[in-house]
RNA sequence: GGCCCCAUCGUCUAGUGGUUAAGACACCAGGUUUUCAUCCUGGCAACAGGAGUUCGAUUCUCCUUGGGGUCACCA
């Protein structure tokens, strides 16, 4: 049994994308679950279009995610001088050829034959060439590429998602192996890297499916054993396309800025496409490297749902504990503060708002953004639809005042003496217990939802309460109408320091 | 268009030659005289179509349809 060595082999053209994150999670998966090896190989042979700066960020996504790998990352253009030397070998014996073809002309040929609705795959009239002349042109200067000369018989190979996968000779074409320019292309530095490399299992994305009839004929001209090769199906958008820029936040650092788990991330991606077979919606890592196995990832592509990532988000939330979730926090709690945004020395109330907000929170962010009333007075009503419906009887200013002179009044202010409080008032106006819960609510927190309000009133403390509150009932009273923001597009509370 | 691949609720998936075809997300309705963004309960909702094999097909075979991938001197 060969040990286990499988590679992610991104190229630096680009962001990581969502789409190859799951790739490597397999790939990791795999490894783990094996005891083998994950290495990294940048696949950077397009000069052209390699970026060094794409090349950090894939990195830091994959290191985000923590999928750890073993060995350094490797550059597939350190290794351009051993592609040359088995280029050369190839058409030492006959199996390549120098091809005098231009680009143009070779693309003219193929067009003519798809246009007559041929369904042969482009042939090289350089193929036959004798070997001294095509030396002979070579060293008169006349540029070429080198191409791999397809036999006639059938390619197959195994692929351990799909089985047995045979590929008509006639249909590839001469491809090529190296360009005008003496750069080696993918296919041929692939095949070779792959090999020396050792890897056992290429594990890659189905749109490597067609590549790898050539990359088997290149195994055989070169005498080399093939690796195992598992093609996972893509992922694709909302509309049934595979997942592109073009579907929003595709770049896995955009999932970090968003406040994605990396944890909900590895696990979401993971059980997209694979499955272990049983009614089991959420996965740990460790979990996952325990049970994973080729033999679970499904032929057919599957969509992205980002409503079911984001319901992962919080339930992995769930799980975290209240400091951890306040050190996610803390960085841009000080920003706030720094900014001016927050009032100074209203840090020590991260520690309420993460345990009141937590479990209603899907993203860490939520308890800043939507949690802003621990830190400032509310000056706005965002809940334009909570305001108009609780805030309309005339009542409210004159039973908020009554209140907060009650709350004020209570020397220890407790949920409980504070829900008495409460209770007794309403009891007296006759009312129900909405009449006076929601106004409260709005009064101290500027939304209509949130945590329950007794332990809410108790966090912000009997001051802040008692001036929230009284200050609603003043506006009310002065306007006659809540305060709700002028712009009804406003999504966020206008801030002011508390005074 | 050629070639390759795929096909169970809107989405992710489970499943079997005979099942009330299961779960999750989403959605809807309740659980509230304390909201919802948590939690609980319930509901809606699928075997793409047509032949064939079979006592019996969602399951096996073929065709059709639909979807995806790929057809670079990119990777």
């Amino acid at each position: 049994m060969v040990p286990v060595r499988v590679r992610f082999a991104p190229s630096p053209t680009g962001f990581l994308h969502i789409g190859g994150v799951r790739t490597a999670i397999f790939n990791y998966l795999f490894a783990r679950h094996n005891d083998g090896k994950l290495l990294i190989r940048i696949e950077d042979t397009d000069k052209e279009r390699s970026k060094r700066e794409y090349e950090n960020d894939i990195l830091d996504a994959l290191k985000w995610l923590g999928l750890e790998w073993d060995e350094e990352p490797m550059r597939q253009s350190s290794r351009v001088t051993r592609h040359r030397e088995l280029v050369e070998e190839l058409v030492e014996n006959g199996k390549a050829f120098r091809c005098f073809v231009s680009p143009e002309k070779a693309q003219a040929i193929k067009k003519a034959e798809m246009d007559r609705g041929g369904i042969n795959a482009f042939r090289s009239p350089d193929r036959e060439l004798t070997a001294r002349e095509s030396q002979a042109r070579a060293d008169a200067g006349e540029p070429f590429a080198i191409r791999f000369k397809v036999p006639s018989l059938d390619v197959s190979f195994n692929d351990r998602v799909r089985g047995k996968v045979t590929t008509p000779a006639h249909t590839i074409d001469d491809f090529i192996i190296m360009r005008r320019d003496n750069t080696p292309t993918y296919m041929m530095a692939v095949v070779v890297d792959d090999s020396e490399m050792e890897i056992s299992h290429v594990i890659r994305g189905a749109d490597h499916i067609t590549n790898t009839p050539k990359q088997v004929l290149l195994y055989e001209a070169l005498n080399l054993p093939e690796p195992e090769f598992a093609h996972v199906p893509l992922i694709l958008g909302p509309d049934k396309k595979r997942l592109s820029k073009r579907h929003g936040a595709a770049a896995v650092t955009e999932y970090r800025e968003q406040g994605y788990l990396p944890d909900a991330v590895f696990s979401f991606m993971s059980t997209l496409g694979w499955s272990l077979g049983e009614e089991k919606d959420i996965y740990t890592r460790e979990e996952l490297i325990e049970s994973f196995d080729l033999k679970g990832i499904n032929k057919s592509s599957a969509v992205f749902d980002e409503k079911k990532l984001e319901w992962m988000n919080g339930q992995f939330m769930s799980t975290l504990s209240d400091n951890s979730i306040q050190q996610i926090l803390r960085p841009e709690l000080a920003r706030r503060i720094e900014d001016g945004a927050y009032p100074h020395g209203t840090g020590p109330m991260l520690a309420k708002a993460v345990q009141l907000l937590k479990t209603r929170a899907r993203f860490p962010m939520d308890i800043l953004d939507k949690g802003g009333y621990f830190f400032n007075d509310p000056t706005t009503i965002v809940d334009r639809k909570a305001a108009k419906k609780r805030l309309k009887d005339p009542a409210i200013p004159d039973r908020l005042d009554e209140l907060a002179k009650r709350f004020s009044a209570l020397s220890e202010f407790t949920e409980e003496t504070a829900e008495e409080a409460l209770r007794i008032y309403i009891e007296e106006l006759d009312v129900n217990a909405g009449a006076l819960i929601h106004p409260t609510r709005i009064a101290v927190s500027g939304m209509g939802s949130g945590p329950g309000l007794f332990e809410l009133l108790v966090a912000l403390g009997k001051e802040t309460t008692v001036r929230r509150m009284r200050s609603l009932a003043e506006h009310l009273r002065k306007h006659g109408t809540p305060p709700i923001p002028d712009d009804p597009e406003l999504e966020l509370p206008m801030i002011e320091p508390v005074g």
